[in-house]
DNA sequence: TGATTGACCAACT
DNA sequence: CAGTTGGCCAATC
């Protein structure tokens, strides 16, 4: 069966290494649809009525900003959750963004 | 079924 | 610098 969108989203973030990050558009680019990054963060989103306990707080945007921060249920659980992951945070921004970057494609290969 | 929305990205105004 | 627009695709109303 052919994974869908959803379930690659799933895949990947499920397989982020702890004190990484990666972003929405690498996600999606790599599931398939490189403009479909919205879905990704759809995706996350349905993760919050669902069993399953995927480091989404290890997903950001482009820029390495915290844009769905807001959407953990608080404001500093995704900052804190990366703090304490090793991942430095300034504000809603991620330190060294690029050091931090994770790369599916090199360990999904 | 059609219209709206959504944790984005890039470009333009 | 802030706001708008277009694109992408699927889920929800």
């Amino acid at each position: 069966m052919k994974q869908n969108f959803y379930q690659k989203v799933y895949e990947i973030v499920s397989k982020i290494p702890k004190g990484r990050v990666t972003t929405y558009g690498t996600i999606a680019e790599l599931a398939g649809s490189k403009g479909s990054a919205r879905m990704v963060g759809w995706a996350l989103n349905s993760l919050k009525s669902q069993p399953v306990n995927l480091p989404a707080h290890r997903v950001v945007n482009r820029n390495g900003l915290l844009t769905g921060k807001h959407h953990f249920g608080g404001e500093c659980i995704m900052s804190e959750l990366l703090s304490n992951e090793g991942v430095k945070i300034n504000g809603n921004r991620v330190i060294n963004f690029e050091d931090y970057f994770w790369n599916p494609t090199e360990t999904i290969y």
